[in-house]
DNA sequence: CCTATCCTGTGGTCCGACCACAGGGGTAGA
DNA sequence: TCTACCCCTGTGGTCGGACCACAGGATAGG
């Protein structure tokens, strides 16, 4: 049993019992390291790993804001290792599509079925309209529409592991514009796909709105060739 | 920018680039200190987030098992960062198990179409049909089955989502057994429905498997009376 | 040739120190 | 009395150095 993770146990402990909650603050490091009776280092490299699990976040000063604040911060640390394995080339991109796909799509049929308040995405496709965008902002736009359709369903597991997705691939994504044969032309058919996505959901029609999503999913992908 | 990010980026760098490769070691913990121009203490606490994220495991001694070697872990990260969201009460129990169904009824579907290798998965079953198993033991091999299932899907990455779903949740299941009314009654139930969902993959029956599927996680959560 | 020992390099841990930062309270001035 | 400023305190961030346990390989001995 390394040190550290005698502060791991502890923490994870302390938030199912509930005597830690969001908005809390850990011990400071000092006064952990002798409680637990290792050193400031082994708890520092603790402390580390929880913010890298989106469980707490750091800040030096002082006040209510500063030390190591309890948080729920799942999309972070979810999006490193699906980039970090990405990295690795044993996570195959075509694998992480076919994930997209499954979630998007259920996300749309779910969401259809509950009448839910479009105007935010929308208002996302409105901005996504307007003229001179970079691809780069392009894509910044367009993860937030995907996200926001995710979130649509109710599900912060899945909206988080989706918007985790986007974020690890975004790079793979920008990276593959350049070999598009028209970029301005891609934009226009991803711009009418998204209207008929939210259409079909305004509409009801949970088969269609899942249908359109799976077409401009696999659409992009195979259009953009991106490395598996 | 913090210090020990500076290890994280180059040796995700490395890793984008092909310079380090699974089975491959990171250069010891003071050359890369000294590589970056930082402590060691820095470079400690990158290796420690990169061991969370199941991308190196680190060992004592000399040889070539030693050191931090490269691997492709990306399991028992999410399984932390489940388990820590789990316990800070933001990632409701309820959406883990809607995940699951999606995931496991899909890796159904997928696996029927592809008159998949059943042996290792039947033998999974005629050892829970051992007597004598405790809740704990038929458990483990319950998530055994379930993992299999969705490795028949071939998708590493929904693969190990769905691993980690099981392993976060399985202290909570776990504590869950002794408020059913009759144990026995239940794994004997959970134990027909294996053999179905088995029979049904068999028969390429996709939409039964799913179906089977859908019901056997969601009958026995509902019996469960897992908390949110 | 075989065996037992030592050497070397690895991570694991600890100590003590100093820095940058930000808030809060005390103090000097108006 | 009120206000503005400054210092004090406590926080994480970083560093250097030291020692330990461990495991393999090199080496000297039989």
């Amino acid at each position: 049993m390394k040190n550290y993770e005698l502060v791991l146990h502890r923490v994870e402990a302390d938030l199912a019992a509930g005597r830690l909650r969001i908005g809390g603050r850990l011990p400071g490091e000092r006064v952990l390291a002798e409680q637990l009776g290792i050193s400031r280092p082994s708890v520092r490299e603790a402390v580390r790993v929880l913010e890298a699990m989106g469980v707490v976040r750091t800040a030096t000063g002082s006040g209510p804001e500063a030390g190591a604040v309890i948080v729920a911060e799942p999309v972070s640390p979810l999006t490193a290792v699906l980039r970090l394995h990405l990295a690795t080339n044993h996570l195959p991109m075509g694998d992480v599509v076919q994930t997209r796909i499954l979630l998007e799509s259920w996300a749309a049929r779910e969401a259809a079925g509950r009448s839910p308040e479009l105007g935010p995405v929308v208002e996302l496709l409105d901005r996504m309209d307007a003229p001179g965008l970079s691809p780069e902002e392009f894509h910044l736009l367009d993860a937030e529409f995907h996200v926001a359709l995710a979130g649509l369903a109710g599900n912060v597991l899945i909206a988080a592991v989706m918007e985790s997705l986007r974020s690890a691939i975004h790079g793979y994504v920008l990276a593959a514009v350049p070999s598009l044969p028209d970029w301005e032309a891609t934009a226009v058919g991803l711009r009418g796909e998204h209207r008929a996505i939210v259409s079909a959901l305004a509409a009801g029609d949970a088969d269609g709105a899942a249908g359109l999503v799976t077409a401009h999913i696999q659409g992009f992908y195979q259009a953009a060739r991106l490395p598996s």
